[in-house]
RNA sequence: GGAGAGGUUCCCGAGUUGGCCAAAGGGGGCAGACUGUAAAUCUGCUGGUUAUACCUUCGAAGGUUCGAAUCCUUCUCUCUCCA
């Protein structure tokens, strides 16, 4: 098999393809020209939503192009796949914002600039040609090769005629299928890949191609990534893990990846870094210590999204507080969330649940009021179990902080201005 | 267009002889115990607040009542069957 295809499917990616030899042959011959589609109707994409980009990370390194597809154009009408409830639709102005981070959210795995031996990458956006679409011409040209018999059968549509399936959104497979068919005629497109979910619209787009007589094109899936513990992946107790700092703290990013199940940190390291196999294949070793395997996999995952500087200081900071002891200087503690607090409002003393309440570790005053009741807020090493306690210079570290814990792993560091 | 069934707290889902309902149960989440910053298990908590009381919630707006998630009216949305 051509060693870029097997390369994705020795690292766990690939669920299945519309034909291996065929298109393992085509990836023989140079480099191949593939797409995979881009949902932009939020601002920032989670982490569930980077493996076809991971995948394509690979096949950029052996030179063959990509195509990242933002559907600006299907955005404004919704994608029925695995959705049980009606998508809002976005006007285009939020959906080129939405484009514009998501862009610089895949330039952390694939690389949009040209480099020697790496194939080329390009963002488009079907809106360029979807918008303009006449709809007698559309049913014309594209239309009659569909038969609705057929979209019934698939999954993704039988689901939703149990809940309700607009007509609209019924016609997401039509342009899903006409786009591969543009990049085709296009850009020389002959590959798209995407989650399995996707499968249905994939294969369509094929037969649009064969059918309106393009070259044979090929579909590639990938699995849905899930959780051992059957957790949606991508999901943490703070809501999805996006990418964006702003949404998520590369803190608590790190912290996400520290903590996997066991029984995942293998096929993690394997889809989510660029470690080599063989690198991989240690830590998979009889004896071996999971937990530095899963340090690496936080570790590496957090370089890729948010790069060397925040992974640093994400890992110093887990080091000092788990590993024991080592709170004692300012470095260690850099990468932890954290606001101000002027001192004299500490010299007046504050409030314990006003306190939490104000950091990420407790939404609301009642909240904080559980934590404290409930014996897992503590300051510094103090546990506080009086929610009426006050909280002052008293309880200021070594450091001229406060360190507030909420349970064993949550932490939020106050420092005082 | 006609007939019927429904919209309950983060999710699923009880609750409609009106008060004992901030609303059963499960899931999820948080915390405690045990641990390896894992999983599993057990326990507690899980609308908000100036907190033994008060405030806002049971599709929306009105109404009846001392008192409504529960009764009435209108509206709205979803589903099923018929045409």
């Amino acid at each position: 098999m051509n060693p870029a295809l097997q390369t994705l499917v020795d690292r766990g990616f690939v669920k299945s393809c519309t034909d291996y030899e065929a298109l393992s042959a085509l990836m023989d011959e140079g480099p191949v020209t593939l797409y995979v589609g881009v949902d932009p109707t939020g601002s920032s994409l989670h982490i569930g939503h980077m493996v076809p980009f991971f995948a394509m990370h690979h096949l950029q390194r052996a030179g063959h192009n990509l195509i990242a597809l933002v559907g600006g154009g299907t955005a404004m009408i919704g994608d029925p796949s695995g959705k049980t409830e009606l998508r809002q639709m976005l006007s285009p102005e939020e959906i080129r914002a939405n484009s514009a981070s998501i862009r610089d959210q895949i330039g952390t795995v694939i690389e949009f600039n040209e480099g020697p031996g790496m194939g080329k990458a390009v963002m488009l956006n079907n809106a360029d040609w979807l918008t303009d679409l006449n709809y007698i011409d559309f049913l014309r040209e594209v239309g009659r090769h569909f038969s609705v018999n057929r979209m019934l059968t698939f999954e993704s549509y039988k689901q939703r005629l149990e809940r309700g399936l607009s007509f609209v959104e019924f016609n997401y497979q039509l342009l899903q299928s006409y786009d591969y068919w543009i990049l085709s005629q296009e850009h020389g497109c002959r590959l798209q890949i995407g989650g399995d979910d996707q499968w249905g619209n994939i294969v369509s787009g094929i037969d649009l191609i064969r059918k309106m007589g393009g070259e044979q094109c090929f579909g590639l899936t990938f699995n849905l990534i899930t959780r051992s513990d059957g957790h949606k992946m991508g999901k943490s107790e703070k809501g999805a893990v996006f990418l964006d700092p702003n949404l998520f703290s590369p803190y608590d990013f790190y912290q996400y990846w520290r903590n996997v199940n066991d029984e995942d940190v293998i096929r993690f390291l394997k889809l989510f870094t660029f470690l080599s196999l063989d690198e991989i294949t240690f830590y998979e070793k009889e004896g071996m210590n999971i937990n530095e395997a899963k340090e690496r996999l936080a570790y590496e995952q957090t370089k890729i999204i948010h790069g060397e500087a925040e992974a640093e200081k994400a890992r110093t900071a887990a080091r000092a507080l788990f590993g024991g002891g080592g709170l004692d200087s300012t470095e260690n503690r850099e990468g932890m969330p954290h606001i101000s607090i002027p001192r004299a409002e500490l010299e007046a003393g504050i409030g314990v649940l006003d306190l939490f309440s104000r950091t990420d570790l407790a939404k609301t005053n009642s909240e904080a009021r559980r934590l404290v009741q409930g014996g897992g807020a503590w300051v510094g090493e103090q546990r506080i179990d009086d929610p009426r306690a006050m909280i002052d210079t008293s309880f200021l570290d070594a450091e001229d902080e406060l360190l507030l814990r909420a349970g064993k792993k949550r932490y939020f560091r106050i420092v005082i201005v």
